[in-house]
DNA sequence: CACCAACGAATTGCGCGCAATCTATTTGCG
DNA sequence: CGCAAATAGATTGCGCGCAATTCGTTGGTG
């Protein structure tokens, strides 16, 4: 379980003087929060993996799933504007999915530059396993209900914030 | 910038039935938090791309370049140790900030399995740049020093309950 | 001393994640 | 209609992240 990274403060910032603390205090923090984010999502993806390696799903691979299960027959894009994805991350993906029997790809014949992936009677089934996978999940967090929605909450205001500032912000140097 | 993914309720859990609205409740917002801290790590990515492009790292090799900027000569171990990632990642990696001329690699000749990792010149003075990133990161999360502060706690939180239930938590089936 | 387990790093293989490029289809406009 | 621009996917290349394996060194034991 690696270590505590916590209280490590061995994100400098020497160059900045004394009498202003507390931007400085802001600037070492961003840096650790993102730390923490990049460290935070490999740890649940370690706690996927032994779950989803039984249904021979990687954890995108079963974000597409999810995907699929609440709305069957979407097209590559719409997959990869509800997970942030392109297609030269999807197309892959989705082929491993296809040859693993899950879904099935076809253009659609109104508009052939549309891909339409559809479910499989096996893709469907797979559904069955998805209470199990969460609720380990769940444990796996070791928080509650008002912990849980607090973190999301925050996590997600931070989401908009960096996506606010990704688009516009491109000032070169 | 995506899509706003908060309030989609994709992420099924037909099977429950009613009265336990709130263990389905938490099951859902675990599941949807994951999926939030995995795009928040992403978005933190495309963040600092743009800024690392211009000192020639990815976010990873900047990772390394902190823990030797604040501490030089550590092992490949150690560096592992201080941001959770193993031989497999860190090889290549050192590799190539060797390559790039801002690390050199060699064996201890006290212990001849340990490879002691130490800054050169041009890595010593890459952290010139470092508050200048830094500052553009914390810009860009749009938080405020609380928020900041609290949303690192409730992270922490969470690392330290998954990362519990790692070593642990492998019941098989 | 000989041997064997432990250790640290390197290597291999695979699946993302993303930029950049390419192809095919569709749409729009004269 | 004819042709350029836009659109949707596919492809290529590279750098992680991690499991599994291999290799060389070290330390402990008989």
């Amino acid at each position: 379980m690696a270590q505590d990274h916590q209280d490590t403060t061995h994100q400098g910032m020497e160059k900045a003087g004394p009498g202003k603390g507390a931007a400085d205090q802001a600037t070492l923090l961003s840096n650790q929060l993102c730390f923490s984010i990049y460290s935070a999502a490999h740890l649940f993806n370690r706690t996927y993996k032994p779950l989803l390696d039984r249904l021979g799903l990687t954890y995108p691979q079963y974000l597409v799933m999810l995907v699929l299960w609440s709305g069957d027959g979407l097209t590559v894009k719409a997959i990869g504007e509800q997970l942030d994805l392109d297609s030269g991350t999807l197309t892959p993906l989705l082929k491993r999915l296809e040859a693993a029997g899950l879904v099935s790809r076809q253009r659609d014949p109104q508009n052939e530059r549309l891909v339409r992936v559809t479910l499989t009677g096996a893709g469907r089934a797979l559904q069955d396993h998805l209470g199990t996978v969460q609720q380990a999940i769940l444990c796996a967090t070791g928080l509650n209900l008002d912990g849980l929605k607090a973190l999301k909450v925050q996590v997600d205001e931070l989401r908009a914030g960096l996506a606010a500032n990704l688009g516009p912000a491109d000032q070169d140097g």
